[in-house]
Formats: C-alpha cells, structure tokens, sequence
DNA sequence: GTATACTTAATTGGATGCAAAATAAAAGTG
DNA sequence: CACTTTTATTTTGCATCCAATTAAGTATAC
C-alpha cells in the first residue's frame, strides 16, 4: 500500500461544509498532512495552492498553519512556512521533552489514579495484546499512544495531558517507521510491566521502567530516523 | 501605582505600522493584556472592539487569540474566546508541568552547560543581588525569569526551552503576585544554590533544590490565588 | 557568458465584505 | 405575570479583495 493512500485513507474525503467546522476540517487534514511529511521538508507552503486543493479559502488554511507551527510541526521560513526537516537533533529533543513529561505523569498516576482506571487500563492492554497478528500499523501506533494517554489522564492534571498529546502527535512518524513486530512485542511488555508496577502504586517503579520504555538510544534514534528519511523522499 | 498602569508601561504605545510586525505586535499586547488578567475571566472578548481598540483589522486580531488560547491563556468558549480562569486547579497544575521540566532541565543542563554558559549565569546572579532594594516587581520577576530561561538555555534542547517560555508567561502572574521582599531573598538564595552544584555538575542535588524551589505547598498556592482574584476583581 | 539593473509575476499580511449562527429584544399567548 | 415564540441585532466563520514586498524573469551592458 503506497504511503500517500495510507495518509489518505485516514482522511475524511470531505470538508465539512458545516460552520465552526470546517476550519477544524482543515486544521486536521493538513496536521496529517504534515505529520506523514507530506509536506517536504523545505518546501515553501503555499496557502492558496493548498486552500484550492482542500477546496476552502486561504483563511482558514492560514489559521491552520500558524496552529501548526504553535504544534511544532512548522517553521517560519521569512515569509510563510516550512515544515520542519526530520532530524536526529529534533528527535532527541522531543524525545527528552517526552521523557520529563511522562516520568512525571507516572508519579502522579500511581499516586491518583482511581481503581476503576486503573481496571480500564488492564482491559485495555488485554485487548491490545489480543489484536491480530496482521494488524495495521497505524492501529499499532494508536494502541500504544491510547496507553500513554490514558497514563496521563490518570494524573487528573489537565496541562500534562495536554502536553502528551501534543507529543504523541509529534513523535506519530517516528512510532509508525520503527513499528515492527519486534517493537510490537516488547511495547506491550513494557507496557505490561507499567501496568503491574501502577498497580502496587509504585511510582519510583513505574518511572525506571518508563524510562527504559521511552529512552530510544542515538543510535536508534538515527535508524529511525534514516529510515523515516527514505520513506519520505521515496 | 495602578495596576492598569502598570500593564500599559510595559507595552508600546503603537502598534507599528511596518508590514509583517503587524501582527506580533498585536500577539504581545494581548497577551500581555491576557497574563495580567485584563480580559476579566468569564467575560467573552469581542474581536471587533480589540480591533478597534488597536486601530487594526480584526484579522491579526483573531490570529492572536488563536494563538493565545494555544499558549493557554483564553479557552474556546462555544464560539469565540475566554480568559481561562485564575483558579487553584489550574496553578496547582500548571507548577506540577513546571516541575517535571525544570528537573530535566537540571539533569541536562548539569551535563552539558560549558562552562562559559555557567560563567555568565553566576555573572547574571550577582547583578541580580546587586539591584537596589527599590526595583520594580516588574524587574524582579524578570530576573527571576532570567535564571531559569538561562537554565533552560543550557540543556541544548530546544524543545524544553521552548516549554519554558511557554511555562514562564502563564506563571507570570502568579510571580508578580508573589514576589514580596521575603520572596526575594529566597529566590535569589535557591538560585545561588542551584548554581554551586551546576559548577559542581551535580544534577542530583540541582534536581533536589529545584524541586524544593518549585513546590509550592498547597496553602501557598491558595494564598497567591486569593491574593490574584482581589488584584483582577478590585 | 555573466553580472546588474529593471520589469513583471507570485505570494503574503492585512482589510473588508457577507451570510449563518447565536444572542438579545420584542411581541404574543396562556 | 411568566413563558413561549418571533423578530431584530450582534458576532463570528469564512471568502474575497487590495497593497506591499519578495521572487522570478528579461533585457542590457560589460
């Protein structure tokens, strides 16, 4: 299956002609966009070129474009943007940044969460687990983004949430390259093993294994990276 | 001093007219007006009238709020934008995130500031002591800012940095609030102790003094709150 | 052939226009 | 008088328009 259709496929087809949604729409479709690097890095953004091609007018694709540099996923480049290159430097920061946020999200989770999420949790990884071998991708990335983000609600503090979401967003194409079977296994005994350590409530645990989960060495960082790099210039 | 005064002190009187700067300049007024709690919380801000206002279009004006309901300050409320409300959830919230950045900060920073960089933090917490015992909150604050923006410098990652930028303004009001002439001396003892162990790159203990520099206790929080909510209420 | 001045086209920042929602105001009804 | 229902007004979402600046050509001199 070709990369472009995989992106595609996760579109909606249509923009929403409703109103208040439709900026929404399109804030969404270019997010993806951008996500996959649809956008070459590099590669000056042309508002009116994309608001005909998503068949709105240029101000709401201008609003979704300066929402997207706030997200991290755009630069200015002088006038208009760019999105950002894929880098090794990038990741590393962004995987830090994840790092500090999610060893934090552990502490406060084992310390509020409520039984019942953490039940919820349980039956979320057994589902997770259960999922057929051929599997999509894209499905693989989400549980593992649905395991994190339901470990941030856990600490009932709105702006760690917030953070990992956008976080999620922005290591998405790094999860979805280095997503092989490999990965898949051991995510979920991480994962696993998360879950077993939230349940004693124990924090320091949860944050040694959190921190094994998270820290991609350089070198894989690099792999990832290379890899990411020929399936967006392939 | 009146605190409406105090605001527009710190703000350029015209928006300059240069092509480009347009915009930024109206960003930097509201939110300078948003971090001050100028927009009264619960009250919906009218696009048209801060156009008015600031003898712009309602364009920049609405890029703007975009911009500051990303960077936390207004929430979408059903149509148009809020000033988030000062409450204790919110701060108490907002330092936890804090925390969880700045301990990474630490851990970074510790091992990988040179040593011109720590030079010139230890530089710029003497002429920090040295300021006459008259400056401004305004000032002081700043300094305060200063510390930990140079902290963040020093990690290398741009990521973080970034977030303590972000951080640094939604505080700021707690800070300006807060910042009494016992607090002062505090702040300014913590900062000179988190630079000893930097020069002695010891992380643990930067990690530990930062965390006791950070959280407040619960009751600390509540009391600058109260104090905040007369400030914007009277 | 290359560099430089000059002209034209492309593209963005910002202003304005317009119609759909939402809200407020007014009128009608029990 | 309270309580709908209807009408008028406000305000936003989005489209369009304009002007200024940058980028792209083009021509001319060296």
């Amino acid at each position: 299956m070709p990369f472009n259709q995989i992106i595609l496929s996760m579109q909606a087809r249509t923009i929403s002609s409703e109103r208040g949604k439709r900026g929404e729409d399109v804030l969404d479709r270019l997010r993806n966009m951008a996500i996959f690097y649809e956008f070459k890095p590099g590669e000056k953004l042309n508002e009116a070129e994309l608001a005909e091609s998503l068949g709105v007018s240029r101000t709401p694709v201008r609003e979704a474009l300066m929402a997207l540099s706030y997200e991290g996923f755009l630069e200015a480049s002088g006038r208009g943007y760019v999105r950002r290159r894929l880098d090794v430097k990038e990741m590393k920061d962004l995987y830090e940044l994840r790092l500090a946020i999610e060893k934090e999200c552990c502490r406060y989770a084992a310390q509020r969460a409520t039984d019942e999420q953490i039940a919820e949790l349980g039956e979320y990884l057994t589902r997770s687990r259960s999922v057929a071998p051929s599997t999509s991708v894209n499905e693989l990335v989400e549980l593992d983004e649905g395991f994190h983000a339901r470990l941030a609600k856990m600490t009932g503090n709105a702006e760690l949430e917030r953070m990992m979401v956008m976080i999620s967003r922005r290591i998405r194409f790094m999860r979805w390259i280095s997503m092989d079977n490999t990965m898949r296994a051991s995510t979920q005994d991480q994962h696993k093993a998360l879950l077993e350590a939230l349940r004693e409530r124990d924090a320091e645990k949860m944050q040694s294994l959190m921190t094994a989960h998270i820290s991609l060495r350089q070198d894989q960082i690099v792999e990832a990276v290379t890899k990411g790099l020929a399936k967006i210039f392939l």
